[in-house]
DNA sequence: TTCCAATTGCTTGACATCTAACAATTTGTT
DNA sequence: AACAAATTGTTAGATGTCAAGCAATTGGAA
């Protein structure tokens, strides 16, 4: 049994408020893409989080924690242990040891991890270039426009009364 | 141990795919979206997922079957079945066998149910004005515009070739 | 009418994330 | 210097979603 996306209920329900509205759009196309985005990786025995980590370890400038892997990627550190975990265990990645501070690993691709982006990478971009086809640079910088300045938003509740 | 959302990792990764960025923002920025969504619900004893389902039935105009409601939500049938054995258990939410179709059910809210939406809703559109506060309706409206677009581009995806 | 395909809701099992608590370590304050 | 507070990575336990498969039912095509 698997999701129907491509039928997407019309519902006669009011646009009754637009900002609600907004989020539920946001969190349910997010919905939509992971849902790909799993059905698409799991051809190569990865997870969306796993390849996200991958994928990120690829672009970085700096050494990067775990801790720092978290943060980027939105995953609670717990997270990031399991996910790193089976990385690790397929060869992937490794965690390094920091001289200076005990506390910390340095999390880095291995030669087989690099390779394994390299050739999911490709045909990655061309699928997220057929998703994003109608849209000009300008409108992509735009929504990421947007989606910081709800993210910021979203710290607007961290000091208010939210009952 | 719990996510710190307000701070957020600036990466001197280069933008070197717009679009990729566009998507990972977006799912980014719902996925703070839930955590602090969860945060909030939990206090009322409920999931996500759960008062969406009640918020749904609230303002459907016509009868909607579990089915219904799994397109409307980007959920399962399978979780919607769960979800609905929860909100039941609860008293929430009622599901009614239909004559003429013995295959579905037609799911409604309970007087319990409504009355739970009823106090919710308002701490939770405060909440969500909130968050939007510095959006302009007609921004809104091109977020939501953006969104559905990128729905409809997943569909280009459903007839490529992306292997 | 008949029979095959699609739909609906449910169950099961796998899996990923979260929260909470912990030990080790580092940082900061007095 | 000493002690309290914060950070880091891990583990354990709970929970929620998904994929797959099932039985019952409905719908459509021959």
């Amino acid at each position: 049994m698997s999701m129907s996306l491509s039928k997407e209920l019309e519902l006669e329900q009011p646009l009754q408020d637009i900002r609600h509205e907004t989020l539920l759009n946001v969190v349910r196309t997010a919905t939509m893409l992971s849902l790909r985005g799993e059905e698409f990786f799991r051809k190569y025995g990865l997870t969306e989080a796993q390849f996200n980590v991958l994928f990120a370890l690829k672009y970085k400038k700096t050494k990067w924690t775990q801790s720092d892997l978290g943060k980027r990627l939105v995953v609670t550190r717990a997270s990031i242990t399991s996910i790193l975990d089976k990385l690790e265990a397929k060869g992937f990645v490794i965690r390094n040891s920091v001289e200076g501070n005990r506390r910390i690993r340095h999390v880095e691709l291995t030669p087989e991890g690099l390779k394994l982006v390299r050739k999911i990478e490709p045909i990655y971009r061309r699928n997220i270039h057929r998703v994003l086809s109608c849209f000009s640079d300008s409108e992509c910088k735009q929504i990421i426009e947007y989606m910081e300045k709800i993210r910021g938003g979203l710290k607007n509740l961290k000091y208010s009364i939210t009952q």
